[in-house]
RNA sequence: GCCGCGUUGGUCAAGAGGUUAAGACGCCUCCCUUUCACGGAGGAAUCACGGGUUCGAGUCCCGUACGUGGUACCA
């Protein structure tokens, strides 16, 4: 009874919300490759959306000159492009709150910062970075719990708490570099609800006086994105956990700056950690690891490094989403495979989880090979022809490729994989594995392939079914064993012991093809 | 250190006080396949620990441990 109060209650804010327009907003800086836990985090802002008929909006979130990397910003969206998550409202999509860029926002941030200082709720600082330094020496060195910049230190800082107000206007006057900071109160609690993990507190007397406007005139996150959010009416906040601890400073800043009634309904997501050890998934884990984490191929502008991507080692943009859906979210059922449109209608915040879950590579691979089984071919069979191409295959029967698409992507996981599964029929295997055939080859043997040749030399009939009976007959005929014989025969047209059934085979590349390679392989058994 | 968040097999996880504690990946065995896979049938393996509350706890409460995040004029 109790918990059907709860939920009652819950969905009644919730819905609240719902009233207007759901917006949500996915906000990358634009320093690098686009991370595993970036996409997912994309996802869910992009399911909420189009579940609930709402916006999905993408702000650059530029605000660090120091950070700032050429091309990060188009390669951001060219991943978004792949993955299928089109923005409603962006740089690149346009949309009535441009820019969406926050670098050409820089002079809004100011007048929000001067007027929290105005009403009391920041300050100017003019603390230089030796200052700052010194200050947290200092703590460290009286043993103090913390080392923040709060209400214990601030009294003994360079700053217009502190200074006279006729000194803080001579600092100002003088061009003094100062930045404004937040001015914590001591001793408040700031409660909120967070949609996934409920109910969260915070101590005041924790919270640092975070800085707002930097020396430089920008913003930082936390300033930025409580002005945007509310530029651009956002509705529900998706982000990644590590933001927890200044979700106070951000609904403080709420509450001073548009009133806690138009705040965004907060959800904080799980991290994706690293496979083995601890601490979140890296770039690094997956050079040492071997497997991409970036969604896209990143090439470094700094030193030409490329760091793999999912797209590019071979994976389905469908397989892609599904395993970043269902990591950290599932809709209660057994159900594993989702298209966006399933995910979309099932997805649901409260089933998110609040854990964070260690990164599994050989699943992720699985999904890539359910989803190879499940689309048709014609979906990624120029990604495959392409692969082709750079191993010096060039298709020019294009009916004759999918069909080899067709019997060989059940042994497909990656995308690559079927260039290794597939290229014999496109040419002869350039090696035999001679000594699979060796062992147990005899006189015999080589006069059954001999006959063999000249017997389907002049069938007309190509067919698995005929490939096969001829076969089996002239092998009964020369009280041979069938299963003795196909061994080789499989060796002497894929050059290894794999692939689809060899008569099937047979069938696909040709009588001639068939012919020669057994010519051939012979050969190399004399 | 301090603060926050978390913790069901090796991994992802279902689980809303009463279940033989789902399912998936991976691993092992067998079947199918005269190859390799797919597929099918089995198997090993789990509620971090300690206290409560309750007739009954994986589920609620407290503590501990462990993990993780934050503690920047980075996001």
């Amino acid at each position: 009874m109790e918990q059907m109060d709860n939920i009652t209650i819950f969905s009644c804010a919730y819905l609240c919300c719902m009233s207007q327009k759901v917006r949500v907003r996915f906000a990358p800086s634009p320093t690098g490759g686009l991370h595993l836990g970036g996409v997912r985090t994309v996802l869910f802002n992009y399911l909420f959306a189009k579940k609930h008929n709402g916006d999905f909006i993408v702000r650059i979130e530029d605000t660090d000159q120091s950070r700032f990397v050429t091309g990060a910003e188009a390669y951001i969206f060219d991943c978004l492009k792949w993955c299928g998550l089109t923005p409603d409202e962006s740089v690149l999509h346009g949309g009535d709150f441009a820019p969406y860029r926050q670098s050409e926002r820089k002079e809004l941030y100011k007048q929000y910062a001067e007027q929290l200082v105005k009403d009391g709720h920041a300050y100017y600082a003019f603390d230089t970075v030796a200052e700052l330094d010194n200050m947290r020496e200092l703590l460290k060195t009286k043993g103090s719990s913390s080392l923040q910049y709060d209400h214990n230190v601030r009294m003994n800082m360079n700053n217009s708490l502190r200074l006279l107000p006729q000194e803080t206007q001579q600092l100002l006057d003088a061009g003094t570099p100062y930045v404004i900071r937040i001015g914590i109160r001591p001793n408040e609690f700031i409660p909120f609800t967070d949609m996934i993990r409920g109910d969260i507190e915070f101590d005041t007397n924790n919270v640092d006086d975070k800085v707002l406007l930097k020396a430089d005139g920008m913003p930082t996150y936390h300033l930025a994105v409580v002005v945007d959010d509310f530029l651009m009416k956002i509705t529900h906040a998706f982000r990644g956990e590590e933001w927890l601890p200044s979700a106070p400073v951000h609904i403080l800043l709420w509450k001073y700056l548009f009133g806690l009634d138009k705040m965004p309904q907060w959800a904080h997501l799980p991290l994706i950690l690293k496979p083995d050890g601890n601490g979140k998934l890296s770039k690094r884990d997956g050079d040492r690891l071997g497997f991409p984490v970036y969604a896209m191929d990143w090439p470094d502008p700094v030193n030409n490094e490329i760091t793999k991507g999912f797209k590019e080692i071979g994976f389905l943009p469908e397989a892609f989403i599904n395993l970043l859906a269902v990591l950290g979210w599932n809709d209660g059922t057994a159900q594993e495979i989702f298209s966006m449109e399933e995910l979309i209608e099932k997805f649901s915040i409260e089933k998110v989880h609040k854990g964070g879950a260690k990164f599994d590579f050989e699943k992720a691979k699985w999904f890539n090979h359910e989803w190879i089984q499940k689309l048709d071919v014609n979906n990624y069979a120029a990604r495959v022809k392409a692969i082709f191409e750079t191993n010096g295959i060039t298709i020019n029967n294009n009916a004759y490729f999918l069909k080899v698409m067709e019997l060989v992507k059940g042994r497909c996981t990656l995308l690559p994989d079927f260039f290794t599964q597939g290229s014999f029929f496109f040419e002869a295997p350039a090696t035999i594995d001679i000594d699979a055939i060796k062992p147990k080859w005899d006189d015999k043997k080589n006069m059954f392939f001999m006959e063999l040749i000249k017997a389907w030399q002049l069938s007309t009939l190509w067919e698995a079914t005929d490939i096969e009976t001829s076969f089996k007959e002239l092998a009964a005929a020369n009280t041979l064993k069938t299963g003795e014989l196909m061994l080789p025969l499989r060796i002497m047209l894929v050059g290894e012991k794999f692939g689809p059934g060899v008569f099937e085979i047979a069938a696909a590349i040709g009588k001639e093809a068939t012919i020669t390679r057994i010519v051939h392989t012979l050969s190399l058994l004399q």
